[in-house]
DNA sequence: CGCGTTTGACCGGCGC
DNA sequence: GCGCCGGTCAAACGCG
């Protein structure tokens, strides 16, 4: 969406914006502000652009007004120019209060732009399950409701057809995934097969600082590959999830070229089997966050504006990057602070999704895993030098991020995208926590620590 | 002996 | 068309 039509559409005070453009010393987000507040929205400022000049005494300066301020100071008498000095100081005092309430004002402008983009998301994507409706239906014996949400959800409702390995050489398998025509049956409507599509593709790129080779992410996963990326001393290496036959869950796992002690995960896929608690966390957030993706791959959508958008409160933490080869949400958990804060508090009342989006399971325990997460240094930068603990951190971190009222809320569009009307995913969600609690004590990741060679 | 890792080879996509 | 590079395969190997 515009910016200046979304302003318009939100009924923001748009004479603000000559303002904002005056002066900008906070710095950081001065970019988007400025761009916001540019003259090209004429048509927004023009009526405002008068007001400075007629008040140029008054508060509202802009950069003109500014230049025509002190051209003329170099020519007055040596007396009056600290006169003016001190005017143009204490201006720019009260420009800076009110360039803060002005950030004040444009936060919640961005609010209700993330509540509105979210409800039409939802909107859109309700839309699509009653022109396609049970893509899932063929999945769900396969692997009950609770797991997480099958947005590469292909290769799942393809097992029953794509039996045994989940192989993609050419050689060996026909059905490759990735085909458009193994996306989905022909039942399925042709929006959801590209949504689908690019959702496939979605990954989820995990920045944790560890010692470990791995990351414990309570899943089980065999490693299948390693190599020497470009640009990187420090191997890649591929991980299969091995919890279920034929999952088609890939993670790679990668030490970061400039800071070898942040191993940085990559997700890909969906599983097609129950999860784990403590593996819930970080599916669903793949999962969500490969949902936002399908909501950024929207055309005109400003990928960072949308990660903002969508993770407001973990934009520090989250991005997402759209570039080539497939987009990728990256939480970035190397960072502490705000997010470490929710990540070590209490993780029992996770506020999942409002009533009006969100499916039955989700008020349910489905993030269960979280309550695992007990470690108090979860999302801080203190490594962590067991891959229990790195399990919490992975866990709080996901916690953070599902705890945060607009990631519910994206959370609940990917699952009424998913998922639909589908609705008796609580009793499979009480199944699979039977199933895997133990599981999620033994952290079920590879067990051997010697597979990441440096 | 079974399972998982290692590692060189192979394949396909992509840029030049 | 060619080479580079990422991703995957599969035989060899190690370990319990």
């Amino acid at each position: 969406m515009d910016k200046g039509h979304l302003l318009a559409f939100l009924g923001l005070p748009l004479h603000l914006h000559g303002r904002m453009s005056a002066d900008d010393p906070g710095g950081s987000r001065r970019s988007v502000e400025v761009d916001f507040f540019s003259d090209d929205n004429k048509q927004t400022c023009v009526v405002e652009r008068d007001e400075p000049r007629a008040a140029s005494s008054g508060l509202a300066i802009n950069k003109e007004d500014l230049t025509i301020n002190l051209l003329p100071a170099a020519t007055h008498d040596e007396e009056t120019k600290p006169k003016e000095e001190v005017e143009l100081q204490a201006e720019l005092g009260r420009m800076n209060e009110e360039n803060h309430r002005l950030r004040g004002m444009l936060a919640q402008v961005t609010t209700s732009y993330q509540a509105l983009q979210m409800h039409l998301l939802t909107l859109m994507q309700q839309a699509q399950h009653q022109q396609a409706p049970a893509p899932l239906a063929a999945v769900a014996p396969i692997a009950p409701p609770p797991r997480q949400l099958q947005l590469d959800q292909q290769p799942a409702s393809n097992s029953s057809t794509e039996v045994g390995s989940p192989r993609r050489s050419s050689s060996t398998a026909n059905n490759k995934e990735d085909s458009p025509e193994a996306t989905g049956g022909p039942a399925e409507g042709r929006p959801q097969q590209l949504d689908q599509a690019s959702m496939r593709k979605a990954r989820v790129s995990v920045r944790a600082r560890s010692e470990a080779p791995i990351i414990a992410d309570g899943c089980q996963w065999r490693k299948y590959g390693q190599k020497m990326a470009k640009g990187n001393p420090c191997p890649r290496a591929y991980y299969r999830c091995t919890m279920a036959n034929a999952c088609p869950v890939r993670k790679q796992v990668q030490r970061c070229a400039d800071d070898r002690s942040i191993l940085i995960t990559t997700y890909e896929g969906t599983h097609n089997h129950p999860l784990p608690p403590a593996a819930m966390a970080m599916a669903s957030t793949t999962s969500a966050a490969a949902s936002m993706l399908l909501s950024g791959s929207m055309p005109s959508a400003d990928n960072s504006f949308l990660a903002r958008a969508v993770l407001p409160c973990s934009s520090s933490m989250a991005t997402i990057s759209a570039s080539a080869p497939f987009p990728t949400v990256t939480l970035d958990l190397t960072h502490g602070p705000p997010t470490a804060a929710a990540a070590a508090r209490p993780p029992a009342p996770l506020p999942l999704l409002p009533p009006p989006q969100a499916p039955p399971l989700y008020n349910q325990s489905k993030f269960s895993g979280l309550h695992m997460s007990s470690s108090p240094d979860a999302g801080t930068t203190t490594p962590l030098p067991t891959g229990i603990g790195l399990a919490d951190t992975v866990s709080a971190a996901a916690a953070a991020i599902t705890a945060d009222p607009n990631f519910t809320v994206a959370l609940a569009a990917a699952i009424t995208s998913i998922i639909g009307g589908g609705g008796q995913q609580q009793h499979g969600s009480s199944n699979n926590n039977n199933n895997v609690t133990s599981s999620s004590n033994n952290t079920a990741t590879s067990n051997n620590t010697n597979s990441e060679t440096q």
